[in-house]
DNA sequence: AGTACATGAATGAATAGTCATTCATGTACT
DNA sequence: AGTACATGAATGACTATTCATTCATGTACT
């Protein structure tokens, strides 16, 4: 039997039992029972159960955020570096299908103060976008009527919303690849067959 | 003096405490402070804290559907009735800026059993996008080669996203007519400015 | 037109249940 | 035999919900 750390056991129980109930309903009991291991354990790990939440969006967010970051880097065409944007965060998103619904939790569900300090760390992570907008804006590629701000908000979420395409439908199962491309491609080029036909 | 009656007041505070505090940390308390009634008023009104935001949910999202699909059966190009249907949201989230975050936390923070009430509701309302961009493809003007149910949730993610702009920025003021071109535009267009330069 | 009675909306203090957190005790390893 | 980690029952704080009581308003009778 693989033995893994408490910590990351723990984490991993708790991810799975947010996104099931929800922050506020999950009870730290029922994260110790999906670890395994004794309520009071969870304490010794973690200050509190806020704790718990801020770890996972902390480690998780963080390892997404380094690597993308440090494929973008690498990358100067925009439209390139948007896919690698898209790309990184559904490859994620689907390898803990728990973790999508996490990051929406930590998203909405938290008080003011906890949200301005997410808010820091988040925002940092998609104002990507809008500075790769700017970009294709200034290379002349983008059109300058589109406002980055606004934009970078339209990007993120439709790509939030998509990210949980793999849990709903058991039937159908889409690949990382045709989501990147249906989400790149509408947003590169929208839906429209003909540009012609805009009036 | 105005006097509104108190289903009405509490629904309006609620609103406003919820969209402040999210749904499980907000008291029953705050809400009846809020609406200047007494804690057990509420209970007359409504039969426990989640059907207070239930009825929120169901009132106002019942409005801008019932108005929407009014609208909609009067127009027939797919693009417009886009139009229709982002203005009609983002029209309806300024006018009550608690709203918006209301919905969001209707979305994420209810067990699954509730969602799965919710998800019967609200997917019609989503479904109205797949259905424009189904039309869409048949009339021949819309890509056959994007798949409808991925698109709505985009579509659905964005729209639900930048719905709350008008919260942040308190210096820039963006209208609801500038927002809706920009999401429209975005969607129906893309951002590139020459087609060609798709590889 | 004044008095007595009825109604039920509104109140808010008291209740009751839920859980996060603690800590006294146990276990295992060196 | 000391250290570090682990346990889970007990504690106590927090709040949704209840319900006995109040009181403003309406009705009917003289």
């Amino acid at each position: 039997m693989v033995v893994v750390n408490k910590h990351t056991k723990i984490i991993s129980a708790a991810t799975k039992v947010f996104a099931k109930k929800g922050f506020f309903t999950a009870r730290i009991s029922d994260i110790a029972k999906e670890a395994k291991v004794a309520d009071g354990t969870i304490y010794i790990y973690f200050n509190n159960k806020y704790d718990i939440l801020l770890s996972i969006f902390e480690e998780e967010i963080g390892k997404i955020f380094a690597k993308t970051e440090k494929l973008l880097s690498e990358e100067q065409d925009p439209s390139r570096m948007l896919q690698i944007y898209v790309s990184q965060y559904l490859q994620a998103m689907k390898k803990n299908k728990y973790l999508g619904e996490v990051i929406q939790i930590e998203l909405r569900q938290t008080n003011k103060v906890i949200r301005n300090y997410r808010k820091n760390k988040f925002s940092a992570y998609t104002n990507i976008i809008s500075d790769i907008i700017r970009k294709g804006q200034d290379q002349g590629i983008y059109r300058p009527d589109i406002l980055p701000d606004v934009a970078k908000r339209a990007f993120f979420g439709a790509l939030d919303e998509v990210s949980g395409v793999w849990n709903i439908s058991l039937e159908t199962h889409y690949s990382v690849e045709e989501i990147t491309e249906q989400i790149l491609s509408l947003f590169l080029q929208g839906v429209l067959l003909d540009t012609d036909q805009v009036k």
